[in-house]
DNA sequence: TACAAAATAATCGCTTACGATATAATCGTA
DNA sequence: TACGATTATATCGTAAGCGATTATTTTGTA
C-alpha cells in the first residue's frame, strides 16, 4: 500500500486537478453573477445568446456541451426571470427556439467586465492564462472533443 | 453586439475551458468506474482512503475540497456498499472516522490502471500531462489555493 | 401515401455541489 | 465550575449534470 502510493495519489491526478480548479474559478465568479441574478451555467447560456440572440436547445447544448435534461429547466427559470423566451418554431414544432429579452440583454453590459474581474481576483497574469486556455484547447482537441 | 463579441465570447473563457475539460474527463472515467461500483467523487474518496487507510471528515473534506454536506451523504453511500466504515471517535465524539474495510481496500488493485487508461483514451501524451497538470497547479497557486 | 426511423425536447431518477442552518461535543476562560 | 465560543458533522434547500426513457414531430422510403 505504501509503496505504490504515487499512481493513485489523488494530489498527482490530472482528473483532479482539473476538478478543482473548474470548481475554485466557477466559486469564483459567484459574488459577480448573484447581483445579475445569474448561477454560473445560467451566465454561460446567457453568453451564448448575447453573442447570438437567438438559438434552439440542442445547438445551445451543442456549445455548452449540456444535453436537455440540464438546459430545459435552467431555461425555464431565465425565461421565468424575464431573461429569455421559449417558443416552439413554426417551421418545425419539435424545435424550441430561446430569444433573449430586452431585459436578458440589458445583463450584457454588467456582465462585460466579470471575466478581467476573475483574472485579477485570482492573479491570473494574461499570459499564464492564454497559456493555459490554449492547453486545456489542445487537451479537449486531443480527446475529440475540439471547438 | 456584434463588435464586442471577443470579450464575453463562450469559447475565450478560461473558465469554460476548465469547466468542459472537468466535465469530459470525469465523463472518461465513467466505464471504468461503473464496474467498481464507484461514481468520480467516491473513488476520489476512495483514492485518499486506499493511501491513508483512515481519515475523518474534515480532513477528507480538506483533501477533496469538499464540505460535510456533500461527503456525509456519499461517505454513506460508500458505507453502505461495504467499501468503508464510519465511527465516531472515541477521543473526540464530534469526529466521524472513515476507515477502509477490506472490500474497499480490494478496489485499490482493480483501480490501480484506471488513470493510465484515461491518458490514452484521451490521447494525452505523458509530457503535455504533466504540462497541463504543472499549470493547474501554479493557477490554483495564485489562486491562493496551494496544494 | 403509410409507416418505420430519426430528431428534438421534456421528464424521471439519482448523485453531486454548496450555502445556510442546526445539533452536539469540546474548549477557553471569567 | 458554569457558560459562551468554537469545532465537527449532519441536515435542508436549491441547482446542476447525466443516463435512460418518453412524447411528439418530421423525415425517408417501400
Amino acid at each position: 500500500m505504501k509503496d505504490d502510493k504515487g499512481a493513485l495519489l489523488l494530489e498527482n491526478q490530472l482528473c483532479f486537478r482539473l476538478y478543482s480548479a473548474s470548481k475554485e474559478i466557477v466559486r469564483r465568479y459567484k459574488p459577480y453573477l448573484d447581483p445579475l441574478g445569474l448561477t454560473y451555467t445560467q451566465y454561460i447560456a446567457m453568453m451564448v445568446l448575447w453573442a447570438e440572440e437567438s438559438m434552439n436547445v440542442s445547438e445551445l447544448g451543442a456549445r455548452l456541451r449540456l444535453d436537455s435534461s440540464t438546459l430545459t429547466p435552467l431555461l425555464k427559470k431565465l425565461e421565468a426571470a424575464g431573461y429569455v423566451t421559449r417558443e416552439r418554431s413554426h417551421e418545425d414544432e419539435r424545435v424550441m427556439v430561446i430569444t433573449l429579452t430586452d431585459a436578458g440583454r440589458d445583463l450584457h453590459d454588467r456582465a462585460m467586465g466579470v471575466p478581467m474581474c476573475i483574472m485579477t481576483d485570482m492573479h491570473i497574469d494574461p499570459e499564464s492564462g492564454i497559456e493555459l486556455g490554449k492547453m486545456l484547447d489542445k487537451f479537449m482537441e486531443q480527446a475529440g472533443q475540439p471547438e
